[in-house]
Parts: structure tokens; sequence; C-alpha cells
RNA sequence: GCCGGGAUGGCGAAACAGGUAUACGCACCAGACUCAAAAUCUGGCGGACGCAAGUCCAUGUCGGUUCGAUUCCGACUCCCGGCACCA
């Protein structure tokens, strides 16, 4: 019987992991206190959303959450490491008016099922912090909140083109707009007068630009690039037109003053005042706005490739020239952006370009690119580039970028205009028609209009009995719950029925984990203890909307003296998505993977026999039918291989594409580690290695390890995971070869020395990885302390010095020979070495040594000719 | 259209800071063990030519810088993500 054959126990990761999940939430393991003398380091998740069960997504993301944890843990940090939900939203409602289920009790029996699915993880989470935002206390400290914001002036209330979901019947912040649908319902988003509670993101626009810069180190540039691009600043000028015959004007913003001279009509918003004062007069125009304002979407993909307009029969003064030009309301301008009026040069905008040529309108060229010079009459398309001012009277031969100041200059001094900063960015509408969300604590009194719920009567409670029918406010058609009394002036009021968006919940949750059970909104001593968040790790989905709504109002509550620090999030790391090949059947739709009968020359339909089309990779979902449950997989292979494959397959910024061999291959690996460990452990006992052992091929073994400790420790901390696995697999593998049947049993005392210290480095290495089994593993070693509250180990500069090194001989760049040399070798020495290399003498017979190339340690390169 | 990211074997991927391209794993092939299979172990595995030693070619395409380029620069192709009448 030799060595391996007596292996004894098989790798049974659901008893280990049952076990050590016990051993870590009876001894409160990964408990975080504000005592703790250890630097700091705050790690979030983006929390989520308790829709029923997790998925790849969830483990996806938890798992490189819980690596960085406990990595900086075993490195001697205070780890805060929090979990909790994002509960309130639309999916309860509509589940509780299909099941009957109150959306409470839908919410909080998903959060169980979720909590459960997550602790079989081994997460290593502070679970006596866990926030439910649906909760009372939640909600109730959130109102408090609301009112400090309102105290602030942040909060108003305002009447406004709204988004409107016919489907959802609710509001839609612009944000949650795609392509002219709702985010959720996919239904063509309509346009509707409502007034709406708004929060003052706009107030912080620069602020949120400029701290975009300090976060170039910790953020990804697609995040950031994505925000700047949301915030868009744009500088320009703002002046007025007056109206012929009116004693009005019409105010226009513009980016390119320099065209000014190029001006040939103006175009205003269907929306405009101007524009409903015509419609007063005249029917047609009415007609037009109309149509402006309920083209549906799908027409309007058309729609806008026809700039179409109505003429209003008004003039424009030009306010230099006094020419007059005709006033039209345009399908393309909007109200909600600049004045909702644009002065409009055909020649140097493409918009105004393609208006004029469908309304015969001048085209005046006022600007003249380097080289061929451009007609008004010839152009096929707006000239937008730089040039030289023409047909522009003063500003004649400027170039186009000194004209701009220079024609906001002469606005300035004439008081007819001034130079102003535009933002894409519009507030935050966070009304929602909705019952299950967070109240917004206002009443309306009519004697005393708009009257904040005093913070002794909050929190502002949702009804119990409620009927949801899936359309309409609840709260609002509720028999007795809006009624109520001012608590100005005692009188009978009525309560605000909209709810907060629940992106107000997800703005401060990370604030709350720092004291989740203060008696108050925050507890500011706690909540600076803690914050900023050292390494927010989530989806790429929230680059614009939670992640700039968090970033806004954490500046607020900073201005109502909450929390300290300017930006909530130091360092942000966006996992990619988990994807899988999808099955296409041309008579059933989207098959599951069983569906589908594999063929010598392809794959068919089990249903119908039809050849099936294997989509590229997906995201998974539901729909596509292609998405692996994370439970079958904990179950079949326990959470340590389900954690391995996920941080093994793929970087973590990229999109990992789920393969069935790959999670045997990390199960496979897995067992390696565990036979190996076993067989070590089964030696006499001897503790690990620390000096450079006698034996050379010890000595490399030993250096290997070391070398591994300082390859993973660099890998994690640059967020290369998968490079680590690599790594540690390669010092198993050569390990392993220390123990194979053919290597004699009799072992020396060095020889049991570094084999202990490679079995330890390898768990210790692994254990942000696959917790159970390595802290299994130690133990199995014959330690009584835990490895999870262990520490990381360190490389001994002895071990990295190897004794002889491989370089590379090269001869104008190729590669032609490799000398192993002592470490210590002199250059003369290499040289002498290489040039006596016979192939080296092959490849230079009949040529000149022309230069030689030296890199130390790397190569020697003989450039001859 | 604009902004951002990417393209390396049959596949997922690696290459710290311009210096041995394809580490690690998967799949596949061959062998060992087995009555057999699974598991495990050993070996092979970018392409072409060659008995072999070896030679040449290859990191999306084309060009440049360099002794040397997957890496830097320029142009292009394709893919992915985001934004999209923002005046």
């Amino acid at each position: 019987m030799n060595e391996r054959d007596h292996t004894r126990e098989k790798y049974n990761p659901q008893a280990i992991e049952a076990k050590w999940q016990a051993v870590w939430q009876e001894q409160h393991t990964f408990r975080a206190t504000e005592t703790d003398p250890r630097e700091k380091y705050y790690l979030l998740v983006m929390f989520p959303y308790p829709s029923g069960r997790i998925h790849m997504g969830h483990v996806r993301n938890y798992t490189i959450g819980d690596l960085i944890a406990r990595f900086q843990r075993l490195r001697g940090r205070n780890v805060l490491h929090p979990m909790g939900w994002d509960a309130f939203g639309m999916p309860a409602e509509n589940a509780a008016s299909k099941q009957n289920v109150h959306p409470r009790e839908w919410t909080y029996s998903n959060i169980n099922t979720m909590r459960r699915e997550l602790q079989s993880m081994g997460l290593s989470y502070d679970w006596q912090r866990e926030v439910t935002t649906c909760s009372p206390e939640y909600a109730h400290r959130e109102q408090e909140l609301f009112l400090k914001l309102f105290d602030k002036g942040l909060v108003y209330r305002k009447l406004s083109q709204v988004n409107w979901d016919p489907v959802d019947q609710t509001v839609l912040a612009n944000e949650q707009v795609i392509d002219g649908k709702g985010w959720r319902s996919g239904a063509p988003v309509e346009r509707k007068e409502l007034s709406q509670w708004f929060l003052k993101i706009t107030a912080y626009a620069d602020e949120l630009l400029a701290g975009l810069r300090q976060l170039e180190e910790g953020w990804p540039e697609t995040v950031r690039s994505m925000q700047t691009h949301w915030i868009g600043k744009s500088h320009g000028l703002e002046f007025a037109f007056t109206i012929d015959g009116l004693d009005e004007t019409l105010p226009v913003y513009t980016t390119r003053p320099d065209t000014l001279m190029g001006v040939t009509f103006c175009s205003i918003a269907a929306e405009h005042p101007l524009a409903k004062r015509v419609a007063a007069q005249q029917p047609a125009a009415q007609t037009f706005i109309q149509a402006c304002q309920t083209a549906g979407t799908s027409e309007e993909a058309i729609e806008r490739l026809e700039k179409k307009g109505f003429n209003t029969g008004l003039q424009a003064i030009h306010p230099l020239t006094g020419e007059r030009v005709p006033i039209f309301i345009a399908n393309f301008v909007l109200m909600n952006y600049g004045t909702g009026a644009v002065m409009a040069v055909p020649a140097h905008d493409q918009r105004d370009f393609e208006f004029a040529k469908t309304h015969h309108l001048p085209i005046r060229v006022v600007i003249q690119p380097a080289g061929e010079p451009l007609d008004g009459q010839t152009l096929t398309a707006a000239y937008t580039g730089p040039g030289i001012l023409c047909h522009s009277g003063p500003f004649d031969g400027l170039d186009n970028e000194t004209a701009k100041q220079k024609v906001i200059e002469t606005f300035v001094q004439q008081g007819l205009g001034q130079a102003t900063t535009q933002y894409r960015l519009r507030d935050w509408g966070i009304s929602r028609q909705r019952y299950w969300g967070n109240p917004i604590p206002v009443i309306h009194c009519p004697a005393c209009g708009l009257v904040p719920v005093p913070t002794t009567r909050l929190p502002v409670a949702l009804p119990e009995d409620v009927e949801l029918t899936g359309s309409g406010n609840p709260l609002a058609r509720h028999p007795t719950w809006k009624k109520t009394t001012c608590p100005r002036c005692g009188q009978a009021a009525e309560r605000e029925t909209d709810t907060m968006d629940t992106f107000t919940e997800s703005s401060w949750y990370f604030l709350r984990y720092c004291c989740p059970d203060f008696q108050g909104p925050l507890d500011v001593q706690r909540v600076n203890h803690w914050m900023p968040v050292d390494q927010y790790v989530g989806g790429i989905e929230h680059a614009v909307l939670h992640l700039l709504y968090a970033r806004f109002f954490h500046k607020a509550l900073r201005d109502c003296g909450l929390v300290a620090c300017d930006e909530p999030f130091t360092r942000l790391l966006t996992q990619g998505m988990v994807r899988k090949d999808t099955f296409r059947c041309p008579e059933h739709g989207w098959r599951y993977p069983e569906e589908v009968t594999q063929q010598p020359d392809g794959l068919y339909c089990t249903a119908c026999a039809a050849r099936i089309i294997v989509g590229r990779n997906e995201k998974m979902s539901k729909s596509k039918q292609n998405v692996v449950d994370p439970n079958d997989i904990i179950q079949g292979y326990g959470a340590d291989t389900a954690r391995l494959f996920m941080l093994f397959a793929a970087p973590p910024e990229q999109d990992l594409e789920w393969n069935d061999n790959g999670v045997d291959g990390a199960w496979r690996f897995l067992n390696r580690l565990w036979r190996m460990v076993q067989e070590i452990a089964a030696l006499p006992a001897h503790p690990p290695a620390r000096h450079q052992p006698t034996d050379p091929a010890l000595r490399t073994l030993r250096t290997k390890i070391h070398e591994t400790i300082d390859r993973v420790t660099r890998d994690v901390q640059r967020f290369q995971f998968n490079t680590g696995v690599s790594a540690v697999m390669e010092l198993v593998n050569a390990t392993n070869e220390w123990l194979s049947p053919s290597t004699p049993p009799d072992r020396s005392a060095e020889q049991l020395a570094v084999l202990r210290e490679a079995a330890e480095t390898a768990a210790i290495l692994l254990n942000p990885y696959v917790p159970h089994l390595t802290e299994e593993l130690w133990q199995r070693l014959g330690h009584t302390t835990h490895l999870s509250q262990h520490h990381w180990p360190t490389t001994d500069p002895a071990a990295l010095q190897r004794a002889e090194i491989t370089l590379v001989v090269q001869i104008n760049g190729k590669l032609r020979a490799r000398l192993t040399v002592a470490a210590d070798a002199s250059r003369e020495t290499i040289e002498a070495a290489a040039l006596a290399e016979p192939s080296i003498q092959h490849h230079l017979a009949g040529l000149t040594i022309k230069n030689r190339i030296w890199v130390p340690g790397r190569l020697f390169n003989i450039v001859a000719g």
C-alpha cells in the first residue's frame, strides 16, 4: 500500500460548511465594533432587492465582497462587512395583488429565504447590523432625514411634466426611462403634468462633477464618464430676442455664440408659454402641440428623423443686426433644458439644418473651415467643426473659439445677455403613487399649506388594511388613512399620499449600517468612525441611478452635519454579469438545456426535433431560460466550489461565462488540495520551515511557497482574483511532486518542515476564497485557533532569492537560447557562456556584432548584422 | 451619431513597469490502475514543414517608434456597454 492510498476521509463540503458556519455564528467571528483599536476597513456590497431567491449575480457580487472582507481582516483591519435588504418596491405590490398576500408578508418571507441562502454561502457578514428598509424603524429614520433636507431647503414641490408609466400607473424619474419606456414595465412612457416632490440634486451638480475627479483612482473610468455625461455641464450665452409687435422677449441659450450671425429662425418647445399663447389664437397650433405631446414612442423613433415645426407667424428681432427671423414651434426643442427656446443656425447645427431643409429656410454659413470654403446652397450637412468667422460683421476673421468669448463679451458689455452654465441633470423627482414605499411625511392643510409632520409625530406609518389592485394610488384611495389634523392650526387636513422613490432608501443605507440600533436618524460619531466606505462592490447597472443619488444624498446629509466626508465611496469595483449560452427553438422559443438533445451535427429540440439556435452568451435571466440556480450548485458541490469557480473563471470586472465543466474543475482542485493537506497532516508533526533548507530541490519548493505568497497578495490587492487561484494551483502541483508514490517515504526534518509550510500557506492564501474548507484543513493541521482570525503570511526575503536564474539570449530580439546561471554570475561570465552556445554561434555565423543589450536577470540581446 | 471598454489556442483566460507569448484551468488525445466504468495518476496538446535536432509563422487589420511591441503611437475593422434631438 503506498502513501496515497490510505488517504482517509473524502472531502465532504456539506458537513464541513455546516460545521464552520455554526462556529462562526456562535462565536460572532465577524462582528465589527467601533472600540476595536485596529484600522477600520468598510467593505460594502450593494444590498439586494428581496425578489424571492438569490441568483448567480448575487453569488458573484457577494463572493467578491466576502473575499475582500476576509482578506482585509487577515491583513489586520477592523472590517465592517454588513448586509441588508432594499425591501420597498413595486414587485411586492404586484405579488400582493396577484397572490392576495400583504406586501410586507411577501417581502419578509423572501428575506428569510434569501438570508438562509446567503448564509449557506459562508459570507462573513456582521448580521447584527442587518438593515431592512421597509421596517418601521428604517422608514422612521428616513422620514427624519427627509425633514432635515426639507429644513435645508433641498425639498420642494412643483407642478411638472412627468414621465407617466401607464401600466404601473406611476411617475418615473428620467433615469428610470429607458429608450422611452418604463424601466420596470417596459411600457411606452407618456407625458403628464402633476404636482411632484423633488430633491434639489441640481444644487450639487458642480460638486458632484468635481467630486468625480477626486474618485479618479478608485472608480472605474466608465462610471465616472457616465456620471459626467449625465450631469452634462455646458457653458454658453443666454440672451433674448425681442418679438416684433409684442412687449415680451424670447430668451434663448446657446453653446455656440460664435454662430450668432448665422441665425435664420428661432424654435420653441411645444410646452413653451409663447406656444401656448399662440395656440390660444390659432387652432392649428393647438393641434400641432398636441401631436408633439401624444406622439407614441414607437412612432417617436421615426419622428425623430423628421424635424417638424409650426410657423407661429411671429418674428424675432436679432439683438445685434435687428434682422427679423420667423419663430417656429418645433417638435425637437425640449422645454426643460435651457430656456425652452433656441436660436437656429442651420449651417452649423445638424437639427437646425434638417429643419431648414424641410421648411425651405435660408442657410447662412458663418464659419469657414481651413481649406475648401463652404456654401450654404450646396451644403449637405451642418458644419460643426472649427474655423474662421465670416459674414459676421465685427467678428469676421476671428477663429471660432475666440469668437465665442468676443460675442459673450459684447453681449455682456451692452447689457444684452450673460455667460451662463447649463446642466443636463435635473432635480430628482421622488414622488411615487404607490403603497409599498416610505410615505412622504408632509400634511396638506387648507389654511397653512404644506406642513411637515413634526418629528415627535413620526413615523408616518403605512396603513395595514389596503386594497391593492395594481393600479392607481392605494394610499389616496384608502378611506381614512390620509385624514388627519394640521400640526400647526389643528384644523382638518390631509396627508401627502405619495411615497418616496425606493432609491431614497439605498441612498443612505450604508450610513445606517454604521449605527443600525441608533434611536435617531444617524449617530454622527459612529458614522464618522466607519465612513467613508473603503471599497464598494456592485453591478455596473447602477452607474448613474443609485451611485449618483447616493453621492448627492450623502453630500446633503453632510451639509446637515450628519456625516463628515465628502464622498461616500472611496473605491468602487463594478463586477461583470454572469452569462450562459442560450438555446432557442424556432417552434418553442427559449429552451432549457435539458430540453435540448445533442446530435452529431448539432443541437435539436427535444419536444419538436427542430434544430436549435445556439445564441451568444447572455446575461442569465428567467425569460431566456439560461439560469443556473446557485442552490443546486451549493447543494451539489458546496459553497466553496461555487465561490472558487466564480473567482477563478474571470477577473471580477469582466463578464463571466457560466460553464459546468469549469465548476467541475474547481471541485477537482479542492479535492486535490484536500488530499494533499490530509497527507501532510498525517506525516510526523513538525513546525513549518522558518529558514531555507539545505537540499537544493527542497529550496526550490520553499522559494515557490514564498513566491506564491507574493503573487497572491499582489493579485488580491489589485482584484486579480483569478490569477491568485492559479498561483496557489501551481504551488499545490509543485508540492504534490513531493508526495507522489515515487518519492521515498522516509522524510528528513527539513522536508517535513517545508511540506508543512506549503500546506499551511496554501490553506491561508485560499482562506478568503474557500473559507470553510481551509478552516477545516487548518484544524486538521493541528491548530486550535481559527484561520479566519489568523494573519496573512509574509514572505521570507531569503526564500525569494533564487540561487540560479534562467535568462534568455536573443539575436536581434529573437529568442535563440536559454541559459541557467548562478544568480550572482557576472555579466562577463554570462556573455561568454552565451556566445559559447552552439545555437548562438550558428545564428551569428557570418554576422558582426553591433551592439549588446543587457537586462540584468532577464536577458541578453545581441544585435548583429 | 457621441462617450467608454474590448479583440490572445478548440474554450475561460495569463503575461508586475517595453524583455522567454499562450501560465492556470477546461475540453480533447494517448497511457497506467480497473473485469469494466467512474474517480485518480502520467504524458501530449497554437499553426505549418521536418524522422529528428530544429526552422518559419502567429496576440483583430495595416503602418510607425524601438535592439526588442500582446504591451507605446497613428489609422481602420468588428464586438460589448452607456447616452442619444441637451441647442
